[in-house]
DNA sequence: CTGACTGCAAACGTTTTGCACGGTA
DNA sequence: TACCGTGCAAAACGTTTGCAGTCAG
């Protein structure tokens, strides 16, 4: 486990009890949705408002602290920023896998056919994992 | 300009002349939202109802007729069903450019590397267009 | 002619806002 | 202590629904 009290300070954040809480499941669960977040953290804190939940993770995505991920047909979850990196979703399990691609290729495709300058990809493999196909 | 009677009943859809015009004006732009729609059609149909732009765009969506493209830091958009392609997203003009890359060897990485079944693939790069860059 | 579509208004779920209180730094 | 964050309630927003009238096939 990390030490999200030093690390929230990093990105101008106060480390409240709820924002550290929020680190740190994120980083346990690695994508979550608004409304998972608010029923693992109803567990600890049982006056806690979605309000707060919003609030929190608006200002977590403006700081870069955490990212939303937006998934086809599917409500977008969020997950701590770390390096760039690819998602596998799986149709039977529904479960969201973080994978590690080498996408050079493509990017000097795009600029080499369109004259495109690429600054980040966002790329979703949808089909069945491992355990599923 | 197509003739888009012929294929909304191709798809189980009756040709209502606003769902011709959403056809058309898909065509056109490419990509829209439904907030641009509704302004665009409001010229041609001063009664209409985002109500019925609404209910269209979703049988649409499930007769496969028109997909919704999801973009981070965007509202969705949407654009006629067509061949698999990427999405080229422009950070200062903003345009939404369909692009043809070749994700063979990516899809066989995710399968090798990850034992992951790739069903349909979603790449969204974001950055400067040729006349923006 | 019949079922499906439209427009309107109301309902609904989600997200945001304002404010008083409480906690972090 | 000063400011920022929290929780609550209300408001705002986007989307869906029900219904009566209309239109496509």
């Amino acid at each position: 486990m990390n030490n999200y009290t030093d690390i929230l300070r990093a990105h101008n954040l106060k480390a409240t009890p709820q924002r550290v809480a929020i680190a740190e499941l994120l980083y346990l669960h690695g994508h979550i949705s608004i409304d998972s977040l608010y029923e693992m953290m109803l567990k600890t804190f049982q006056s806690l408002s979605l309000a707060t939940i919003y609030k929190n993770i608006n200002i977590m995505v403006e700081n870069s602290f955490i990212q939303e991920v937006k998934i086809a047909n599917i409500k977008s979850v969020y997950e701590l920023t770390k390096e760039s990196h690819s998602h596998l979703v799986c149709n039977k399990c529904q479960n969201i896998e973080d994978i590690s691609l080498d996408l050079h290729s493509i990017m000097s495709d795009a600029s080499k056919e369109y004259g495109f300058r690429v600054n980040s990809t966002d790329l979703v493999l949808t089909g069945f994992c491992k355990n599923c196909a």
